[in-house]
DNA sequence: TCCATATAGATGCGATTGCATTCATATAGC
DNA sequence: GCTATATGAATGCAATCGCATCTATATGGA
């Protein structure tokens, strides 16, 4: 297959430059002490359903997780004391996670070093005008293909 | 620290769009019972030696990979039969990494794969102007960022 | 009610990763 | 030549990943 120059281009440019920042902030956070970034994300989710509290099959469809790895990304933050596994009333097959005090502190921890970092990385490079057209760039290739009828 | 909303939907958008693209090669690759993508560009760079071959501790700082992921690579290349290992001449410390007949195959085999994927995932959802775009903005994010003296 | 199937979630196991360390050879300073 | 340090590369070990499988509960249909 002929792949044009400019498509290869693009592609190792974004394979590159994404591999690279966030080996970047990794690295700070892993100097500041603090656990790798996924652990961000499952936090803000979590903490985002208050004393309710979340699913796990739910966190593992909005963040596109394998099952296996929430499960287990889950069993880390509860023996780090970040969440707690409760019985889900109305169904005995799975529970429900809520996040602790430690693990809102920890995000709040978190965001303190991995803000600085997109700040550093990201915001003071790019303006609002070229943000915005790598956003819209970005969303095309998210866009299912026309198919061939 | 307050980052800015589109600094944060373009690094979400960065992050996210790559980590997808990327799955999707590499599952395209693992359906045809091929190696993962990270086997490819060290073939590729080892191949560009020719006979000559490639010390590994120039592969990683080409490829900007880890020592100890180049050297367990490289060993997991040689049990594949894809790399030769020959005593370097001049340096015994080190050696020579050389492409086999069954590692330029490989190479082309992923390649098919490959090229194939880049094309329906990139190449046909953006055209020329939308790639170079693309590769430009991203390219601002790996300069170094002007210090403040 | 009872069975077949579907869904939520955990886990065994082998492979990979990442850190730190180790081993071996090179090189510089004396 | 001899020691101290630097460099190329491998590896021990613990943690994590990925796949496939397993357990338990839910749900639908006869």
């Amino acid at each position: 297959m002929d792949v044009p120059e400019h498509t290869i281009a693009a592609w190792t440019a974004l394979v590159s430059v994404s591999r690279r920042l966030l080996e970047a902030v990794e690295n700070d956070l892993r100097i500041a002490g603090l656990p790798e970034l996924s652990w961000y994300d499952v936090l803000l989710e979590i903490g985002r359903e208050g004393e309710a509290g979340i699913r796990p099959f739910d966190l593992k469809d909005r963040l596109l997780l394998p099952q296996y790895y929430t499960s287990r990304l889950l069993s880390r933050l509860e023996k780090a004391g970040a969440v707690e596994r409760r019985p889900c009333a109305g169904d005995g097959r799975g529970h429900v996670v809520v996040l602790t005090k430690i693990g809102r502190q920890l995000r709040r921890d978190m965001w303190e070093v991995y803000s600085a970092a997109l700040m550093r990385l990201v915001g003071i490079k790019l303006n609002a005008n070229e943000s915005e057209k790598l956003s819209e760039l970005l969303s095309i290739l998210c866009e299912p293909h026309a198919s061939m009828v």
